[in-house]
DNA sequence: TAATATGTACCTGTATCAGATACAAATACA
DNA sequence: TGTATTTGTATCTGATACAGGTACATATTA
């Protein structure tokens, strides 16, 4: 199971939101994880050029604002692709088969277009759209 | 990697396509795995309806034409849930924290509405879509 | 009755991922 | 200047999921 990706949306709405600096030990904790795995995805984003961080300096700034930050730049940054990888595809298909040899290019031919679709979805999304999301919960939650 | 859903795509375009009775040992064979795992498989197809077969009787039956049996239908029958699952989310988020406490069914709000485009993809797209690009694979072949 | 095939249970090997520890490198602060 | 703090990174471990594989009961065919 890979949770990086919610893993990272999580951290990033508490970067976006938190007034003083949240270091990984902070983040760990809302996470549920430790604070070296808060590090590792920190890594990745800052590989990406999402966030901005440095060695001794508590805390993580966000590079760009929530609305221009698309869900797509999030999912390449922690999962190291641009593919979603919706459906795996079996790997030993036999070559001395008409249909073995045909199937998987034809499988990832329209799994693609599945992909295409769901990558387009993401890039339509932003982590604005996510904490719009979250905080009409939250407003629901309080008006009870 | 769950290649479940890919492996019966395969196997049930061999069991489509074929004229005299394919065994989980010739079909094995093609998909490139052990007879035991097919008749695996053909038991989650056989419990949700798609195939026929008896003990003892060799080969397998579609129950439904290659145009009416959807890519949603294989997918369910093989998963066992009519959800596609697109993303994991991170399991243990902290209560205590506001973003802890809302971002589970955020995420699952936001990733469901991917998920349920996603599904309604598959349940347009049937059997015969996939044989149909594989056919204009094998004959783009043939011409080369 | 023998051979063959499906149905099913069970164990194993492998890959993947988060959990966890450790420590170097850089910064902040007294 | 020196100590505590924090990021950055490597590495190991434990849990989990999935296909590979064996075994055998059950049913059919000839």
């Amino acid at each position: 199971m890979d949770t990086k990706f919610s893993s990272a949306i999580h951290m990033l709405i508490l970067i976006s939101e938190a007034e003083t600096p949240m270091s990984s030990e902070k983040i760990a904790e809302s996470v549920g994880t430790n604070p070296s795995y808060i590090r590792k995805i920190a890594g990745l984003l800052k590989k990406a050029g999402i966030i901005e961080s440095s060695q001794g300096r508590s805390g993580f700034a966000l590079n760009l604002s929530a609305d221009e930050l698309t869900l797509y730049q999030i999912f390449c940054a922690v999962e190291g692709t641009s593919d979603i990888h919706l459906f795996d595809i079996h790997r030993n298909p036999n070559d001395q088969c008409v249909v073995g040899r045909h199937i998987q290019p034809t499988l990832t031919e329209l799994f693609g277009e599945l992909e295409a679709k769901a990558l387009s979805e993401l890039k339509q999304k932003t982590l604005k759209t996510c904490m719009d999301i979250m905080r009409d919960r939250i407003n629901k939650e309080e008006t009870k």
